[in-house]
DNA sequence: ATATAAATGGAAATGGTTATCATTACTATT
DNA sequence: AATAGTAATGATAACCATTTCCATTTATAT
């Protein structure tokens, strides 16, 4: 009951995945394997659907729980854009690049991405984090920033 | 059945309330009520038994009803801290500063509210936004930012 | 090969939020 | 004041994403 999961490719996240006590299985490969290939903003539905196709072995529990896994290791992130459904994105995509800023539309829900003013925001944020951690005594690890309002259609059809 | 209601006090929000052709009730005037006095980040439920406790009359229906209309109308703002339930802050306080930063500690889920830096953030903001606007044909009507970690308590005690 | 603890999946439970619907209350107009 | 028309209400049930449970299977180190 194999499931031909990308095979011969560098799997990377097996180190960081065994460092932390955890086994590799062929239902975790193929969770993030859909996440290292799919478009973004995949639902753990989503990314059920799409392993269960390939190998129907593994279960939706499966997935909530290996995501859960992946966002405490720090390989995935994990989003809500308020329409009541988690999502989750893979940290760095294949290049290292680490870009998770959206434009959320409250209308249709759409969800845009950008990477443009990134370098002001990293600015921006390492300076406030810097301040906001001395001051409050916080360990800052991590940030959201998204914008909300109206996607181009949705403007327009009003 | 009354439940004493901050009597005298200019109620600003009736204003907004009937110009969005919204109805003035009771219980919407407790919500309200609640929200402005109460400590910050409470949720549905939290509001529901404040408001239950002085007119037991509210059920926790009205109070996601009311919340919704409160949001919508820009009144309320709504957050999702990351422990399963949205929580809820007027937008304006008393003075009319609108400060909504939070620190949120992924341990133990306490929210530190910080206003510092805030005007850096608001300057960076507005440019980012206005880059945003034109390159997206995306109308920003709002923003979030968030930050994560561990705080005072939780950092020590690992 | 074996032992051991971790991982699994299916079904059931959980819990915050929403929908339904018959009843009630607000508001403007007589 | 009485009425009509419409919005608001509350109790209950439905919803649905996510978790929990538990008996079984599997990965991994030895």
């Amino acid at each position: 009951m194999p499931g031909r999961l990308g095979r011969g490719r560098p799997f990377w996240w097996h180190g960081k995945f065994k460092g932390c006590g955890y086994k590799i299985t062929a239902g975790r490969d193929a969770i993030i394997e859909v996440l290292s290939k799919a478009d973004k903003h995949l639902s753990a539905e989503d990314i059920y659907l799409k392993v269960h196709s390939v190998y129907p072995g593994v279960g939706l529990t499966t997935v909530y729980r290996t995501l859960e896994i992946l966002v405490n290791v720090g390989l995935v992130y994990k989003f809500d854009f308020g329409d009541g459904r988690a999502r989750y994105e893979l940290s760095q995509d294949e290049e290292g690049e680490d870009h998770h800023h959206h434009l959320i539309c409250k209308k249709c829900n759409r969800v845009i991405d950008y990477s443009d003013f990134i370098e002001e925001e990293a600015e921006l944020l390492n300076k406030t984090e810097k301040g906001l951690s001395k001051k409050y005594n916080f360990e800052i690890t991590g940030h959201l920033i998204q914008f909300y309002g109206l996607c181009e259609k949705c403007a327009n059809r009003k």
